[in-house]
DNA sequence: AATGATAATAGTAACGGTTATCAATAACGA
DNA sequence: TCGTTATTGATAACCGTTACTATTATCATT
């Protein structure tokens, strides 16, 4: 199930993850599939990355990176990490009603270059 | 529905706005309460808060800003825009395969006061 | 080998949130 | 007033995920 993930280049979803383990493991259930997946995030092997409009997406790169999005084709690309603002956290401690902050995330959206082509014709 | 959404000093979803609207308008449908929220957030008069986790909220602050969640009781605050680096799409460009790179999603998370002085006790 | 306790699994039903469908009603214009 | 178009309420369908349950592995102990 790890090596299904790890082997896809791109942040494949349950079901995907399920099809191509089903060849080895034929009668296999999608539950299973998502009971490993969630497993295996909450070792930190893979990340599991939820979105709003579509099913949950598991990423092989458990290292530091962001994603962004094409919104005329939906694809998602790994972005290397951006600096932020070190105060970030700390000020918006103090403009919320927040006791901690620590969390931040951030993603990004634009047109993939193969969308860009396509409309130029 | 408008007034319901803009009355609301949280972040209501559909649910919320149908309870509200049902008590002058009785026999109103659900549906109707969508496609209202829908057609609301495409004249900008409201913003549609896509989420994972839960139903779509709607933000009657058109301003702009962000928002933080409370990873212990789920509730959401807005905070107010931070400064982000003024090369950062351009070097997310430069960095991915994308032509454009124009949109910026930021949310943060933490423990709110009133958790925090709950897990105190 | 046989047993029983425990865990994992397949299959499927249920769930929550949203959208689609469609007949009935309302609004409008000639 | 009539016919056309738009809007609505009611409900079914949808999608991704989780819960449930009966069955099957697993495995240590006799």
């Amino acid at each position: 199930m790890l090596a299904a993930v790890k082997m896809a280049k791109h942040h494949p979803d349950a079901k995907w993850v399920y099809e191509k383990v089903s060849r080895e493991i034929p009668n296999i259930s999608l539950g299973t599939v998502y009971r490993a997946l969630a497993a295996l995030s909450a070792e930190g092997l893979i990340r599991e990355y939820r979105r709003a409009d579509g099913p949950s997406l598991y990423d092989p790169n458990t290292e530091d990176h962001f994603h962004i999005r094409c919104r005329s084709c939906g694809r998602i690309e790994d972005v290397p990490p951006v600096q932020l603002p070190d105060d970030m956290l700390e000020s918006i401690r103090r403009a919320s009603e927040f006791a901690r902050v620590d969390q931040v995330r951030l993603e990004f959206g634009g047109i993939c270059s193969a969308c860009a082509e396509k409309t130029r014709e």
